[in-house]
Parts: structure tokens; sequence; C-alpha cells
DNA sequence: TTGTAAGCGTTATCAG
DNA sequence: CTGATAACGCTTACAA
């Protein structure tokens, strides 16, 4: 019972009867060694239940297989939860294929989360490190263009990375989907309930909203919230709260999309009639809700098992390219259709 | 620039001009050294910007300061996203206050699953592993239970760790809340969609309801699913067919009670005079709906915070106690009042 | 109080 | 093709 696990390549080396190099080659496929010393090598040492030990291996050779990850959580908003779960899905899988980890550490602010990964660099925790949610100016991407020897990888639009290698789905195409969406509708006033200022998405969709809203002559106001259930029926009330109000409102996450449905049915609003909705990012809540919402759904596992392949050519020293996806599809539900008072246009 | 991050110990001894072993000391705040020395180190570490190499540290005293963690997705349930990352964030908050990491693999099927147990009790890759949804007859006790020397704490009811240290919320407890709630409101046959008759919890909180239910004198049907939408349909469907139907069904979770929810409005019934609904887990989701789902709220990230000392006293060698916690509280919503048939027993 | 040196399990170099 | 042997960076007896 309780095979006490510590098999070390010298045991295995003893038992076969030959050095410990041999037994090292042998095990990692690698040349220096005759293919009947190998087999030998191999059958011992599977019989005797050798398995490599991590630490060991990682310091010899520098190299972890593990990927770090740090998430900072604002701890009230769990909007994040679901993109995070998705993307950890698609990384998982392909990670597992290929017999990396994940690193995780979970912080509620910025401060600790630049300590974990000064710790990280120095330590040589992991091989390589992806960054979410990169902010305007973020100082990870400071903090890792300083240390070009650990491999990062952006989950982010490369205009903010700096020339840290990206990978991202395409928001300005996203937004365009929405807005070209509305205007087919006759919708010629909308409004966007945008995430934080800060985060590097946010902008970007900001920008192309506006863009795509100018092309088709329609008119765009905008409002930026935390995210958070609170602030999406606060600013969907001073959205309708205008006398020239807006005929359909986006909101950056589902959670706000929920609220700002309620809020304008607590007001006597018909939706889709009187306002329409839409939510960037889909989920189970945007089913939930009578109408239920119309949304822009992203492959989001797909874009964390792209981010691997990636991720292991920079662990090996390759170059490697931008990656942008456009993973999209709106979902249309009850929550959207035609404006009811476009007449004055006609 | 680029601070080649490669500050060894050696390197620290040598410019503070003592041994290698005094560095070591002092560094870690054991005695064996001079007060004076002791902050010349210090000080000298700092502005070299030494940090400790995890590998090194690893391998020479054959600790991590990580706690493993393998996740199983069934990929198209995300219904446990939520409880995971909630879990996350309490584990997470204590773990960092520890300088402890997390190691995560996602994977979507067991076998994989035992793999990379087997894999990271051998390489030594954790000092202690947390083990999650635990089954009746869990081939992750057995094989823990046959590896004494990693620390491992079951989040699940302790009659089913087989002496596996435990932390679990008290489901028995959790589900008599919601019976007697029920019972309260005047409900005298109600249902349950519970969830995968394999899962450990599944069947405590059958046990449960059925006790319960039948010490307060009520019937209390009961069909098991495997969490999805899909199945939360089509068990409602099952459970309203039957000409003496339930009054009030609870859902395992909060994804197939949304989908129950809608099934009942289909098909004409009025929620919650005709058919009263709860959830056992709160989330977004139950407030989206009209009405919104009453449901059995639990502080899980309290569970993963409370999960920390135990982990950190097992590595240490310590004993530890079992935890049962009751971080219940009914979250009554619109979705449950009396029952509008209860006329013949008045 | 200090320094020296052995060991943790691998990988990799360099003789044989 | 094989087998000693020296790293890797840190901890920890043990000697001085």
């Amino acid at each position: 019972m309780a095979s006490k696990s510590k098999v070390t390549i010298s045991d295995v080396a003893q038992a076969a009867g030959v050095s410990n190099s041999a037994v090292s080659y042998a095990l990692n496929d690698k040349p220096g060694v005759s293919e009947s010393t190998r087999e030998k090598v191999l059958k011992v040492a599977e019989s005797m239940g050798w398995k490599p030990n991590s630490a060991a291996k990682a310091l010899s050779d520098a190299s972890t297989r593990t990927i770090g990850m740090v998430i900072v959580t604002d701890s009230r908003v769990f909007a994040v939860e679901s993109y995070f779960m998705e993307l950890l899905a698609g990384l998982g899988e392909e990670l597992e294929y290929n017999d990396y980890s994940l690193l995780i550490r979970v912080v509620n602010n910025p401060d600790s989360a630049m300590r974990i990964h000064r710790n990280w660099i120095a330590a040589g925790s992991v091989d390589a490190m992806i960054v979410l949610n990169v902010e305007i100016g973020d100082s990870r991407i400071e903090l890792y263009k300083q240390h070009p020897e650990v491999p990062v990888l952006a989950i982010a639009d490369p205009s903010v990375t700096k020339g840290l290698p990206a990978i991202t789905s395409d928001d300005t195409y996203g937004s365009r989907l929405i807005v070209d969406y509305l205007h087919e509708l006759g919708h010629k006033h909308i409004a966007r309930v945008a995430g934080p200022e800060r985060y590097a998405h946010t902008f970007i969709r900001d920008r192309a909203f506006m863009a795509e809203a100018s092309a088709m002559g329609m008119r765009c106001d905008s409002l930026h919230s935390d995210y958070s259930p609170e602030q999406g029926r606060d600013c969907t009330n001073r959205l309708l709260a205008f006398a020239d109000r807006p005929t359909a409102i986006i909101y950056d996450n589902d959670v706000m999309a929920v609220e700002g449905l309620h809020v304008a049915q607590e007001q006597g609003l018909i939706v889709p009639d009187d306002l329409s909705i839409v939510s960037w990012d889909d989920s189970f809540a945007c089913t939930a809700t009578t109408p239920s919402i119309t949304a822009l759904w992203r492959d989001i596992p797909r874009l964390g098992s792209k981010a691997v392949p990636m991720l292991l050519k920079m662990i090996n020293g390759e170059p490697v390219e931008n990656i942008m996806e456009s993973p999209y599809e709106m979902r249309q539900r009850g929550s959207t259709g035609a404006p009811n008072a476009v007449s004055d246009d006609e």
C-alpha cells in the first residue's frame, strides 16, 4: 500500500543496471542511448512507477510547465465570472493536452496583483503569463516590457499592449454588428451603458460605436458604469429621463442589461416597442427574462484554446502573430424590435 | 533595464561579505545568525532585488506553497461556474494572505482528472489538494487514502470521505429550511428536481428532503437530472403531467429553476398561485425572471476562506476537525406563495 | 555566531 | 553508446 512515491531516476538507473544519464535520455526521448537500453529503462521506470519530480525538473532546466494568471476581482462584480470560467474552460482543455497547468491567484486589488506578478517573475514560478482586462497605461504591461525573459500574452487589443503579443476578439467588428442590427430595425437614436472607462476594451468599443453610429446617420449617447446592477439601473434611469430619449440601449454586460430591462418595465415602457435592449455578451440570465434579451454572443472558450499555441510558441522562443478573432453571433431575442416612433422621418 | 532577475543567495552572500547559510538563515527569520548580520543581509538582499526561487525551494524542502485543484466540467453545464468562482474568491483571498497559490487544471472527463491527480502526487507538484463534487464511491477518495503523505481536503459531507478531512455546508439543514418554509406556506405536496444521483450531496439532500417532508406530513416526489436546462424543462413537464401534481417544485440549481418557471408559465400556470418554485443556490439569474425566484442562498466564499486554515494545518501535519457550516438564508421572492388549492384540508 | 558542505532530483557536459 | 560529474538555488546538519 501507499507506494511511497519517491522513485527517482537513480532508483530506476540502479534497478535497470545502467547509469543515471542513460535513464534521463531514455525517459526524455533524447538521442545518446541505444534502443535496447531505452526499452529496458522505460519498462523498469514504468514498473517502478517513476514520475518526474516537477521541482527538480524546474530547477534543472528552468521550466515549470505552468502558465500564470492573476485575477483581480472587484468582489462585488460577478459579471466577469462567466467570462473567466469560459476562458478557463478553453485554456484548460488545450493546456491539458500539452501537459501544462495554470497557476492562479485571485486578489481584490491591483496592488496585490502587481506584487504577485513581480514575485512570480523573480521566482521563476511560471513559464509564461496571461494578462487580462488590460487598462489604458496598464502597469502590468510596463512591468513585462522590462522583463522580456518571461513570455506574456495579453488578452487585449494589440493597440494597447505596446508590442506585447496579443489575442483578442475584434470589438470594433462586434460594435458594428450591434449598431447595424439596430439601424436595420429602424433606430435613429441609441445609447450605450459602457463598462469602466479605464479598460482598453471599453475605449475601443466607445470609439467603434460612435464611428458606426455616425456613419449610419444615427445618434449614440454613452454613459460609463462599473458593471454593477446598481449602476445598470442608475444609468438606465438617467437615459430615460431625457425628453428626447433613445429607442435602444446597449449594455456592456448581461447584469446591467437585465437591470435595464426591469427599470424600463417598471416605468411602464413596453420592451421592445418603446425601448429595445441589447446585451454585450450572452449568458443564461439573458434567456431568463421576459422578454428574453437579445445579446451579442462570443465564443470565449475558443479564444482560450487559441491562446495556448501562442503561449507555447512564445515559450519556445518562436515569434508569434497577434490574433484578432471575430467569433460573434447576434442572438436575436424578444427585447429588440422596430421602434414605434419612427414617424417623424418617413 | 531588464534586471535579469537572477539574484541568488550566493550573490547576496558575496555582496554582504558573509556566508551562504548566514543569508539563508537571515532571510528565513531563523536563529543561527546575529542581529547585526541579519540586518545587513536583509538590506543587501532588498537592494539587490533578491527573490526566492520557487523551484529551488521546492526541491530543497519539498514544499511548493501551492494547493492543487482539478475541476471536471461537463463543458455544457455551466451551472457550476458561479459556485466555483465564488469558492475561488474565498480561497483566493485567504491563500493570498498566506502566500499560497492555486494550481488548477480544468478537464472534461473523470479519467483525465485521475491521471492528473496521480501525476501531481508522484511529482510532488502541490502541498495539498482540494477535492470537489465528491461522488458515491469516488475513486479520488480511494486514491488519496493510499497516499496519506499528501494532505487532501474534501469539500463534501464527512460521511462520504472515508475519514479524509472534510468541510461542507450542512445540506440536511438546508433541505429542512426549504421544506419547512413551504410547509408553513401551506404546501402538502412538493417535488424536487435533483442533480445527478452519483453526487454525494444529491444523495444527502434526497434523504433530507424525504425525511423532513414526511416528518411534516407532506408528500415529496423526486426526479434526478443532469443540471442542464433541457432536463430542467423535461422534469418539470413530467411533474406537471400528473393529475395529482405538486404545488411546489424545488430545483437543485438556478438554471433548472428558471427553465421550470418558464415551462409552468408556458402551460398557463400562475406562479406562485398554481405552482411555487424554489432554487437551491441563489444567483443573478434568479432575480432576472418575472416573478423573481425564491432561492436558498449559501455563503460559498466563506466556505472557501474557512477551508484554508484547515489546509495549512494539514500541511503542517497537525490534526484537523471536520467543519460543517450552515451559511444559509432563504431569499424569499415572488415565485413562492401559498398554494391556491388547500381547501380540501381546512 | 559563523562558514563549509552535503543533499534535494533533474538535465547536460564531457570524458571514456 | 555509456557513465561519472557538475550544475540549478536553496536548506540544514555539522564543523570551526
